[in-house]
RNA sequence: GGAGAGAUGGCUGAGUGGUCGAAAGCGGUGGUCUUGAAAACCAUUGAGGGGCAACCCUCCCUGGGUUCGAAUCCCAGUCUCUCCGCCA
């Protein structure tokens, strides 16, 4: 949520910054009703002030045996003229709301504008791997390692689903407990979160109302939506500290959760991109930190940091790429990309998006913190970033390490848990 | 699923129609004392909003209602806790 301060002050500077989103906003509504607003609350307010002045006579008046039948009648009068304008009033706060509710996130100063198409590679790590001989491709890879099966995933799940097996689902555990170890030693708090949130928490994170179609909901009797099914943990994470006020010396708070991410992904299906590169449901662990504003842009550099650590531990060759205004999502005003190199595809696919997200969720959430110096309560800032998300690092992993005679060999950070360096081909 | 209890400031907890935004304690902050610290003592300490300001308004789970006036009474809802039953 923006402030509606900053519009009312800054109307052509925030209708600039949206505009490298590409979105033309009209702020004349919204500022109209700002201002009927206010005025309807200064009305009020005289009405209120009055009333209480009056009330408090009241029982002294009659403590000295004086009339006040008259007076009565009048503060009814008073009261039913208040009862009024506060139903007027907050008709116009719900729909200065509405508005307001939907307006997505200002875009960082340094953030290009435009679309996707404007998205920066700032650097690269590795190199595309050669091939002496014909490499395949990770379905291929899968099937023949027996590591993971999508026709039986289908059968449970129907389409969209795959499921890992044997050595793929332990790889894929792999990966995980390789990045819990990872974030514990950091000092990060792990947490697993429920996996059903209620609506508000959907709010928070600024998927709701205008992202609502993009995940599964769980009906109530009633066939209203009671809950959903977390598209990313980030949107438990940021609900962790919801409504509570933070002590300054307590920041930054630091949280990393493991959990699936179930996504509807509806009309999204993508021929190149069958296998696991776009399931309902995929495993990713998810960092997360609530900062002081004037820690947040060091705050993003040290996720990103963590998070290219995590890949370049595994050896994979990848790049990192900042990303324009109109691709990154609503609530983030800045977002940097770790994408991974898929050799089958030609392309490098997301496997970690760091994000700041400044006051705009805090707002949604009411979550603040207590600075020091002025006892003052102040939204903190939050981020976000995967650390990392599987379903591209399997494929990358497979297709980038196999080798001539069809095996894969293992990244070292996995051999512990894996107990094997290589993942030889098996009898289906 | 059945029965009961409760929801008040950062926390504990008083308050059952009119100087209650709310006692008291704890905690926090500042100070006195001390070589320093502790203890003790003194002072101070909720949040949100409107207004240039003086100042005013709102908030005692949420939403309605009664009343001139509600933390306090009534209705509905949400959540929490305890006990019983059932189940992983």
């Amino acid at each position: 949520m923006l402030d509606i301060n900053l519009i009312r002050q800054k109307t052509e500077y925030v209708a600039n910054a949206l505009r490298k989103r590409g979105i033309e906003t009209d702020f004349s509504d919204l500022l109209y009703i700002d201002k009927q607003r206010r005025e309807k609350i200064l009305q009020g307010d005289k009405l209120k002030a009055f009333r209480n002045k009056v009330s408090s006579e009241i029982p002294r008046l009659k403590k000295s045996g004086q009339d006040v039948s008259a007076k009565l009648t009048e503060m009814k009068n008073t009261s039913e003229q208040i009862k009024r304008v506060d139903e007027e009033l907050n008709k116009l706060t719900s729909k200065l709301n509405k508005i307001l509710v939907e307006l997505p996130n200002i875009p960082a100063d340094d953030v290009p504008p435009g679309g996707k198409e404007n998205n920066r590679v700032l650097r690269t790590y590795g190199d595309k791997p050669v091939f002496e001989f014909k490499p395949h491709n990770h379905v291929e890879l899968v099937t023949k390692l027996g590591l993971v099966d999508y026709t039986r995933g289908v059968k449970m799940g129907g389409n969209g689903f795959w499921l890992y097996k044997g050595k793929g689902a332990q790889l894929e555990w792999a990966l995980i407990n390789y990045f819990i170890e990872e974030h514990t030693k950091d000092g990060y708090e792990f947490v697993l979160p429920p996996h059903l949130l209620i609506n508000k928490c959907g709010y928070t994170a600024g998927q709701f109302p205008k992202f609502s179609d993009d995940v599964f909901h769980i009906e109530g009797e009633d066939g209203e939506s009671t809950h959903f099914l977390l598209p990313t943990s980030e949107t438990a994470l940021i609900n962790f500290h919801s409504n509570e006020v933070l002590k300054e010396d307590k920041l930054p708070k630091k949280y990393f959760a493991y959990t699936p991410c179930y996504r509807r992904e509806a009309g999204s299906y993508r021929a190149a991109e069958r296998g696991m590169i776009r399931g309902h449901q995929f495993n990713k662990v998810e960092m997360f930190q609530f900062t002081t504003p004037e820690t947040s842009e060091t705050a993003l550099e040290e996720l990103v940091g963590k998070a290219e650590r995590l890949v370049k531990g595994l050896g994979l060759h990848h790049q990192v790429s900042a990303l324009a205004a109109g691709d990154c999502s609503a609530s983030m005003s800045k977002t940097l990309d770790i994408e991974v190199w898929i050799p089958s595809m030609n392309e490098y696919k997301e496997v970690s998006s760091a994000s700041n997200a400044l006051d705009y969720q805090a707002r949604r959430g009411n979550i603040k913190f207590k600075r020091r110096k002025t006892g003052k309560n102040e939204f903190i800032h939050s981020l976000n970033a995967s650390g990392l998300a599987t379903s591209r690092l399997f494929p990358a992993i497979l297709e980038q390490f196999q080798q001539k005679n069809g095996s894969v060999v293992v990244p070292e950070p996995l051999r512990k848990y894996m107990g094997t360096d290589v993942i030889e081909p098996v009898e289906n």
